[in-house]
DNA sequence: CAATAGATCATCT
DNA sequence: GATGATCTATTGC
């Protein structure tokens, strides 16, 4: 997953952060409550975008991970910008440098002009989708507590490339 | 530089 | 009607 290439026409990012929700084990994930209108892709097939709407103003971008039947999934927190700056430059005035351009949940998705009408696509056919790196990272990756949330904040779910 | 408040709406109770 | 897997600008040291 950390090392992935992410692909939306053309900006490209590294994930090098994400985060794991378990689903009906973990209180902090919204399928915990179980399977409603918004979190009905969760409980679906694997590889597909799971987007949803927070805050009134950011949208954030999920991988569904588990198989049919298991509401588990990835939360995307950044990217390390590869290609398409300018226009992500275009869509981000307020990034002063390029490591601000993808950093954080609801930047990315801004960045990478990720939108609720993305919600449920299939990341191997598109208009996104994911690449595995050359060779495996490894080595670099750290784990720390999960952020943001109100429940099981800490958790060792947060995966950092370094 | 660290801490805090405000923006703003889809979804759920 | 309340809440939230956030970001940014502003205020206070």
């Amino acid at each position: 997953m950390l090392g992935c290439t992410l692909i939306h026409g053309p900006a490209a990012g590294r994930i090098v952060e994400v985060e794991a929700y378990l689903g009906l084990s973990d209180r902090a994930a919204h399928a915990f409550r179980g399977l409603t209108k918004r979190t009905q892709i969760l409980f679906g097939p694997p590889g597909h975008a799971y987007v949803y709407f927070i805050y009134g103003m950011h949208q954030c971008l999920n991988f569904v991970t588990e198989p049919e039947g298991s509401p588990g999934c990835v939360l995307i927190r950044s990217l390390e910008p590869l290609a398409g700056l300018e226009t992500m430059r275009a869509r981000r005035p307020t990034a002063r440098k390029p490591g601000d351009l993808c950093s954080g949940p609801g930047n990315l998705t801004r960045a990478m002009d990720i939108g609720l009408s993305l919600y449920g696509a299939d990341l191997t056919v598109g208009p996104i989708t994911v690449h595995q790196p050359p060779q495996p990272v490894s080595g670099h990756v750290v784990v720390t507590p999960r952020i943001g949330i109100t429940y099981c904040a800490d958790w060792p779910l947060r995966f950092v490339l370094s």
